[in-house]
RNA sequence: GGGCGAUUAGCUCAGUUGGUAGAGCAACCCGUUUACACCGGGAAGGUCACAGGUUCGAGUCCUGUAUCGCCCACCA
């Protein structure tokens, strides 16, 4: 008889083993594609390694990883371990995110509870204090991906602010200025008084509201409302031109009448964008705090005027109103209309959506400003061809519907910023004085080009450059690390960022590279609490992962975030379901226990060998076709029910078994490496004759092509 | 308003191209004969939301209904 090592005597204890096992493999250098070993093949000649590689989106550094962090850092490593073993140039780039607005608006937070205000601050000072926040984040993070187990190669990886980063960065904007695709203009923007920044459409949220819905009288007209405070500048009076009912009416024509603050001229104006069954099918246009509103001025030559600042508060058009926040206002406003008699009704039950801001919820003050622009409908047009000729490849198909969806009906994208935390924008302007008329000249560099030129305070909505991230990441265009590893194999993310990140990558890498950044794109669900509740702070429900792995062992947290989590769809979070892999840890481990104090001498059982690999090929197929939950599954019954309950059963007190329970311990560690590496690891140095690495051994089963 | 999805055991969910329903947890009975009590054995539990259709055969494909959910959108 044999004696397994002494440790076997214990239940297996991950929190012994992990730290070392990890330090191993980072030492060894293989996370670096670099240093991977040569492939021979049969007449030992050195095969040609098939690049893969997969960018890892990079987690804000901000806080602590959540689980969502936690899944997709399993399902990467997962995919690399897997084509590691299969003998691929396996490159995974590590990356951290300074998260602009997001982690401007953490630190804000920060700021509030210490009673100070950024609007108090110098903008340098600002961002200097972001930075030191988040580099001491950055570092902290790092640490908690090396727990879970990720095989990157930290000696490439990348964070958001470095100079080569941005300098992509810039040189996309140049190129987009230069093909005539970004335009500086003042839009309606979704301004959020709370935070002082423009948004994107994709940064606000809607909610459902019931308000109070007002019918005044505007001269002839009733109109209605759901904000009467915004009306004190409104000077045209708009309906459908083929409304019968005001057919008396003609484009232009002008009338007197009692307004808010006293008698006003208005001014007719029929437009087709009206709905004749909305309300009284007549409204007052405010363009400056309406985005219809703007259009229709914008396609009659009218003018525009601001009625709320960048607070929220009323400026001095409002009269009496001036400095009054709007939501004090309101009713204030209302009450002097009634005294007017200029209140006809009151609608009490009106139900409408509007707009917040994703942060605060606070309501999303739609303002006039100048801001960068891109025509996104020409970029879109190619993604929209790549995704249909299968360039790139959508995981899953109903993910697919949804992309081209949005693809379709893309909007342009407003990409400034009023935050400090970001890429400045490299833009300089001056006012010129052409022919008695003032205009705005503009220039795209970095350089300070000279007297009189102030530059844009703005800076990039961080999604700008995180759509860069492939290319910007491996060097494009002259460095061997995109000529190798580019387009790289797959992009494994949220769902909830499709838009927001996989869509402008696909993009923005289409634009510029003339490639696809990525051949499959990989969308995992959201993470949720064992009840299937989103999980959140305010409700207490938050789940680390790193307590999960500190408590169960990695392997485990592991095994229950893939196993019954198909691609898309969110997942719970169980931790009773982690603790049933836990128990499964300790199976293997005994199950090693018992191996290794068998000889392992006599023949391999055919029977058992071919039952083997019919299962390992088709977990080989599985992990190629991305059903990695069915392929864990699979590995979990046929090491717990075939292999430990019949064949270790069957195989007690007779010695002739011994070589054919190696051979399946062997390779059965083998096929486990990718979902449970450290206990693996671990149970594959105690096997004999082992020196190498369980990181580097050769996947049972042959590559397909 | 538009789009996408879900409905399978008490709970949470799997079920790859259509071929007599599965897991984890919970609940029930039994068992400490040296790999493992982080265990073993046994039994129980589902008209696969509903109604039609295609098929030799449907949880799986098609149509409709109901309920729930998610996403997108400038209705005053």
């Amino acid at each position: 008889m044999s004696e397994a090592p002494d440790k076997f005597n214990t239940p297996y204890q991950p929190q012994n083993v992990e730290g070392e096992i990890y330090k191993k493999w980072e030492e060894s250098g293989f996370f670096n594609p670099d240093n991977l070993p040569l492939r021979l093949d049969a007449q030992g000649k050195q095969v040609e390694m098939e690049p893969f590689t997969i960018i890892m989106p990079p987690p804000n550094a901000n806080g602590s990883l959540h689980a969502g962090h936690a899944l997709f850092v399993t399902v990467q490593d997962i995919l690399m371990r897997f084509e590691r073993m299969r003998g691929k140039k396996t490159l995974w780039v590590p990356g951290a995110d300074h998260a602009g607005f997001e982690t401007q608006v953490v630190y804000e937070k920060k700021l509030e509870k210490e009673g100070r205000s950024r609007f108090e601050m110098q903008a340098d000072d600002l961002y200097k204090e972001i930075m030191d926040f988040t580099l001491s984040n950055k570092s902290f993070m790092e640490g908690q991906i090396r727990q879970l187990g990720a095989s990157c190669d930290w000696s490439r990886e990348v964070f958001t602010l470095d100079e080569r980063v941005i300098d992509t960065v810039y040189d996309t904007f140049k190129k987009l200025n230069d093909d005539g695709l970004l335009y500086r203009a003042p839009r309606i923007v979704n301004w959020c008084p709370k935070h002082q920044t423009s948004l994107s459409n994709l940064e606000t949220e809607r909610e459902t509201r019931t308000d109070k819905f007002y019918y005044l009288k505007y001269g002839p007209f009733t109109i209605a409302t759901a904000r009467p405070e915004t009306k004190f500048g409104d000077k045209y009076v708009v309906m459908h031109p083929d409304d019968k009912r005001y057919a008396q009416y003609s484009q232009g024509q002008q009338f007197e009448l009692e307004w808010i603050n006293g008698p006003i001229t208005a001014t007719v104006i029929k437009d087709e964008s009206i709905d004749m069954e909305l309300g009284t099918g007549v409204m007052t246009i405010t363009p400056w705090h309406d985005p219809i509103d703007f259009d229709i001025a914008k396609r009659h030559n009218l003018p525009y005027e601001q009625v709320i600042d960048w607070r929220g508060k009323l400026l001095p058009i409002a009269g009496e109103f001036e400095g009054m926040n709007i939501k004090d206002a309101r009713a204030k406003i209302v009450e002097k209309l009634q005294s007017k008699g200029l209140v006809e009704k009151i609608d009490e039950t009106y139900s409408h959506e509007v707009p917040v801001c994703y942060k605060c919820g606070r309501e999303i003050e739609p303002q006039v400003r100048p801001q960068w622009f891109i025509s996104m409908q020409p970029l879109a047009q190619k993604a929209i061809e790549a995704v249909k000729n299968g360039d790139v490849r959508v995981l899953t198909e109903n993910h697919e519907k949804i992309l081209l969806h949005w693809l379709e009906n893309i909007q342009d994208w407003n990409i400034s910023r009023q935050i400090v935390w970001g890429i400045p924008i490299p833009a300089w302007s001056r006012s010129t004085d052409a022919h008695g008329k003032q205009s705005e000249e503009w220039k795209i560099q970095v350089e300070d080009p000279g007297d009189g030129w102030t530059r844009d305070p703005d800076t990039f909505d961080t999604w700008f450059s995180s759509g860069q991230w492939p290319f910007a990441t491996l060097g494009y265009p002259d460095s061997n690390d995109f000529k190798t590893f580019y387009p790289t194999s797959v992009m494994e993310t949220g769902a909830d960022i499709l838009f927001f990140w996989v869509a402008r990558m696909l993009m923005l890498g289409l634009y510029r590279t003339g490639k696809v950044p990525f051949r499959d794109i990989y969308l995992h669900g959201l993470v949720r609490d064992a009840k299937g509740q989103k999980m959140s702070k305010s409700k207490g429900n938050v789940i680390s992962p790193l307590e999960i792995s500190n408590e169960y062992g990695t392997d485990a947290l592991r095994m229950g975030l893939i196993v019954g989590n198909t691609p898309g769809t969110d997942l719970n979070l169980d931790p009773r379901k982690i603790g049933a892999y836990k128990k499964f840890a300790n199976k293997i481990w005994n199950i090693a226990r018992f191996v290794l104090s068998q000889e392992h001498d006599g023949e391999i059982k055919s029977e058992l060998k071919d039952e083997f690999d019919a299962i390992a090929a088709d977990v080989t197929k599985d992990i190629e076709e991305y059903r990695i939950y069915m392929a864990a599954d699979k590995l979990y019954h046929y090491v717990w029910d075939r292999f430990a309950a019949e064949i270790l059963e069957e195989s007690k007190g007779k010695p002739e078994y011994g070589a054919t329970l190696y051979y399946l311990l062997e390779n059965s560690l083998k096929l486990l490496h990718p979902f449970m590496p450290f206990l693996t690891e671990e149970i594959w140095g105690s096997l004999p004759n082992k020196s190498t690495l369980l990181l580097i051994e050769t996947w049972p089963v042959n590559a397909r092509n």
